[in-house]
DNA sequence: GTCTATACTTCGATAGAC
DNA sequence: GTCTATCGAAGTATAGAC
């Protein structure tokens, strides 16, 4: 839409999510992104440094954006169970969207977090954060009950972010016929998970605890 | 313990793991897990034909062994919702028992399982299969109201998995406070997903359907 | 079974012309 | 800003002596 965009850094960073995606940063090859982009590879060079500083860029402006999601869920004024399946609903259309992003952010865990400054750090909490403040207000506001905020973060965003990442196992699993999965789609599961996460900080009496552990 | 064992494949095998988790299989070098487990490179291609083998041989092990493990649970005759219990205990306990595990495992799912063939496949889907059978059963009993086995599996897999690799970022955002996670213990998690999950599967009337995507 | 030395390939990155 | 050509490092894998 906008003006011709010669070379297009844009353009760079979206086949580079696709390259990382679907290799990780030690397997993705500058070499293929700059193909795929159609670029010339000394041209990347010359619009990022580095390897790193494409990746480092490409991760700032996902974090950013999934930051800039959840944060508005956050600071609307609906029930804060109606701000929590918003959240969720957010979360897994930011994914849908982005669909290369679950594969990153596994492998970006899995790394340790190796490729991660402090800055890139500072968006990342920022989604952690906006969720912890919605169960938290549920809390105090009684809507809740007492529930680790963090805890109920990776409850709800994990096996999402999994679901999605392992659609191609899935895929695999299902044609080579070595287990049935019971086909259900994503949509299926992201109500799976409102549901999940309802149950887990609703305020009537589960079932009573006892450990087996 | 055991005789001499010169060259000890799984002492390889052991070493790889470490290597394959902290860098993936691109990532991972040949040399480095020579070297690490102070073998000759010569004698690690002696052994494993090549990386992939190498991968391979470790993917499988793995797999084989959480089966098993879960399947014991399975078999047992406890009632569905200890079954459940230790289900999720078995697999806290296989994780720590192999910390590098939930990093590779996250990382072959980001890859889309490139690494896996059927036989691999095939081990790894016992996993999913056992669960899935302790969740039927307490559904077809009544103990459990009716949820997808595989969702509930995703839903209770997912989280403890991401919690254990997510462990060096959580630290290094705990060290840069940039947030504060109000430290809590792996166990601790595990107490929280064994709880989440009763109430995920629990019979008793849960908060009112109430769509917002 | 074990080692040294090395062949062969690929990759990240840059020099330098235009 | 854009390209061609290439360097130097690093990696997988193997040949061949012992």
């Amino acid at each position: 839409m906008g003006r011709p965009a010669r070379v297009s850094p844009d353009r760079i960073l979206a086949v580079a999510a696709l390259e990382f995606a679907e290799r990780g940063f030690a397997g993705a090859r500058v070499d293929r992104i700059a193909r795929r982009a159609k670029v010339n590879k000394a041209m990347l060079y010359y619009h990022f440094k580095s390897k790193q500083h494409l990746y480092h860029a490409l991760l700032r402006r996902m974090f950013s954006l999934a930051a800039a999601r959840l944060q508005t869920v956050a600071a609307s004024n609906a029930p804060p169970a109606d701000k929590v399946d918003r959240a969720l609903a957010g979360i897994a259309a930011f994914i849908e969207e982005h669909a290369f992003f679950p594969a990153i952010m596994m492998r970006e865990i899995a790394e340790g977090g190796a490729h991660l400054d402090r800055e890139t750090l500072q968006t990342l909490s920022a989604v952690p954060r906006a969720f912890a403040a919605i169960v938290q207000e549920g809390v105090i506001s009684g809507a809740f009950r007492p529930v680790h905020p963090f805890f109920a973060y990776f409850n709800m965003l994990a096996p999402i972010v999994f679901f999605q990442a392992a659609a191609p196992i899935r895929r695999e699993i299902t044609h080579l016929h070595v287990l049935d999965l019971g086909g259900a789609s994503p949509a299926d599961f992201v109500r799976h998970m409102q549901d999940a996460t309802r149950r887990l900080l609703a305020r009537d009496a589960g079932p009573a605890r006892k450990s087996t552990s």
